[in-house]
DNA sequence: CCTTGACTTAGAGTTTACTCTAACAAATAT
DNA sequence: ATATTTGTTAGAGTAAACTCTAAGTCAAGG
């Protein structure tokens, strides 16, 4: 609980706060991505109100899908994280969840190696490119400009 | 042309070559990501021959699409490089272009390294959470299970 | 009081990137 | 000679991921 505010916030401030729109945030909800949200009672009944913890889980799970998780593949995992505060649950599936989890993850995290590895050659590759037009911008100006109008 | 084959690839070819579909790779090119490629001439003509440089052209371009670069920005990528072999183009243009290939492959290089620093927060905060369910597991399985049924 | 603005819903529409079908041609295999 | 394979085209269909619309509720400001 350090450092948390312990506010509230709309959907349309946790998507100005993390830049994800507000059709996308329900989208995501509706998917299965994000579990659902506290909703307001009383005469506001319905809207949906995210605190400091769901924020910090909605940009985490952003950035599974940024990196190139599969929004299919981020509701498994959310959806095995829900289990998990089931507490009537029977107490031997949670291992299996957690199993299921740890592989989940470790899938992505090669996901993310080989994404990196790939990511390296195309930037040397740029590089290369990049420095032979230069080169040739080089060669352009130092020459007289030839006309051929 | 050290290392080339010198040999000439059938669109299927290029296929197994790169994994690419046939499909994909006709769609590459009638979005403008792949230049025409040669086309045989007589009874066959009209059949796509792709040469050694064609290929390699075509693993740099799959590279680029594959971290992220939108198929629009890859075609006006190719477009450029298309006007530079077009020796009728005024010579005043030629140094235009190469600015523009320069400035989209900054631009994408640039991408590629914010995706880098992603990956690696994505892949700190994977590490975390799956160390948190290992724990969760080992004292899951030292202590007795509990039956609540 | 009434307008403005932020929220709600279900469901329709759009964009991107394929992926395939139909209909046909030509070369190769049996 | 016929069947199979591999190619050609235009254009239709599909899946994922949004993105928006329509119709409505609620509360605060002028």
């Amino acid at each position: 609980m350090k450092g948390d505010k312990n506010l509230m916030y709309s959907i349309g401030e946790v998507s100005k706060l993390t830049g994800i729109s507000t059709y996308t945030l329900r989208y995501y909800e509706k998917m299965g991505l994000l579990p659902n949200p506290y909703r307001m009672d009383g005469k506001q009944n319905g809207i949906r109100q995210y605190n400091d913890q769901d924020l910090r889980f909605i940009q985490f799970i952003y950035g599974l899908k940024q990196t190139g998780m599969k929004l299919k593949d981020i509701a498994l995992f959310v959806e095995d994280g829900c289990l998990l505060t089931q507490n009537d649950q029977e107490i031997e599936n949670i291992q299996d969840i957690l199993h299921k989890r740890i592989e989940l993850l470790n899938k992505h995290v090669n996901l993310l190696e080989q994404q990196l590895e790939q990511l390296g050659n195309v930037m040397t590759l740029a590089n290369e490119k990049r420095s032979f037009y230069l080169e040739m911008l080089n060669e352009q100006t130092s020459k007289p400009v030839k006309h051929f109008k």
